[in-house]
DNA sequence: TGTAATTATGAACGGTCGTTCAGTTTTAAT
DNA sequence: ATTAAAACTGAACGACCGTTCATAATTACA
């Protein structure tokens, strides 16, 4: 399980209070975020939006950037919390890489504003912030890595054990490609077509071969 | 070839002059874009480190995004001018596409830093340059779709022509990768060994086998 | 109901930064 | 040497925006 971030201190007592307050202030500032960019966008809009005065708001927080870490928080939670419950093990190795491939992609597909926005605006955090999104980013890769590696010692995937980490990456690179790529990839293909041929590609990839000589 | 981009206006008559001082302003420019992000980059710094006063500067462009415009097309013509000599075909459609990841990767390697900024603010630019900037990038893929249709022509590879524009897009995704996850591969791998191994599963997921009884 | 602690408010502050422009220096042609 | 056009300068402008704080409203408890 994931560290849960460093506390950011606030001046209200009621500490449920501020967990519902930030809660508020997430909602209100991820979509004007997504949209505009962290730096396009003002505290006061979050403010208005969430539907308090700026000084409330600042009650909750102590810097804009407070606020940036809470929603790139938020979107990784959500991401995993959404993941996580479909990458059960189960079936031969090949059937448990296929669901988690076509759950994954299923996911980016569904929060692709939310996923272009963590990437473009991770910089904008400090080193601290941004070890922690790696940090999340690496348990996801790890996910597959189990996957992979119960193929590889059952004999269905035939790549060397060094590189499974790798592949893990590769395919969650190929998966967040939808989100990156859209402008081209979802005018041509639907994200149905675009799950299968990908889960084809990267079971080719895997497929026992290497042995068979030249 | 790529249509030029849209001139951006000057006061300054001298067209020869208006090209040098804006190549001196890029080069001035896009260190501290690349260091700090656009964003936080004063346009007083690059008048500084270019040499020349703010009043100066604001002869020669418009506004602080004609900057962000004009590094963007530097950044990206540099990396198309590295890549285009290495891609000549010449012998088989498997060398040929070796050759040309190799390249590609390689490239990547020299300009990672470069790369990354081109993503995380593009979105800062206005949608007439964006998409002159995906423009490129499709050009990119155009030139693997070349090797790769070919390969399929001559029995090489075993893809669905339909699938060829998809897995050129993987190729460049899987190369920017290393510059975008440096972080984790560059500690587990080298330049030389990342290039191999993704050649390796690239090859492998391309080679004949889709006519085999299951 | 009284009052003290907690929470909410938004005008005001201070600083930053993109951009301009009135004036100076340089260049080039006569 | 004269002068007009071109190029350069940086102080000043104005707008914006993150943050604070004195004050008001609300809540909790007696």
């Amino acid at each position: 399980m994931l560290k849960k971030t460093k506390k950011i201190e606030s001046q209200i007592k009621d500490k449920e209070l501020v967990e519902i307050r930030r809660m508020e202030i997430v909602k209100a500032a991820v979509d004007i975020f997504v949209r505009k960019g962290f730096h396009k966008t003002t505290v006061r809009e979050i403010a208005q939006k969430f539907g308090m005065s700026i000084g409330t708001l600042y009650e909750y927080i102590r810097t804009k950037e407070d606020i940036l870490y809470l929603v790139c928080d938020y979107i990784h939670s959500s991401v995993g919390e959404r993941v996580k419950p479909s990458l059960k093990m189960s079936g031969g190795s090949k059937e448990t890489l296929e669901r988690a491939i076509h759950a994954y992609i299923t996911i980016v597909d569904e929060m692709q504003d939310y996923i272009i926005f963590l990437y473009q605006e991770t910089k904008s955090l400090s080193y601290e912030a941004r070890k922690y999104i790696f940090r999340a980013e690496q348990e996801m890769a790890g996910i597959f890595e189990e996957i992979l590696k119960r193929g590889v010692e059952d004999g269905t995937f035939s790549i060397e054990k060094k590189d499974v980490s790798l592949v893990a990456h590769n395919i969650m690179v190929l998966g967040q490609m939808w989100a990156f790529r859209r402008w081209v990839l979802q005018k041509a293909y639907t994200l149905k077509q675009y799950i299968k041929t990908q889960t084809t590609l990267i079971l080719n990839e895997l497929a026992s071969r290497n042995t068979k000589p030249d």
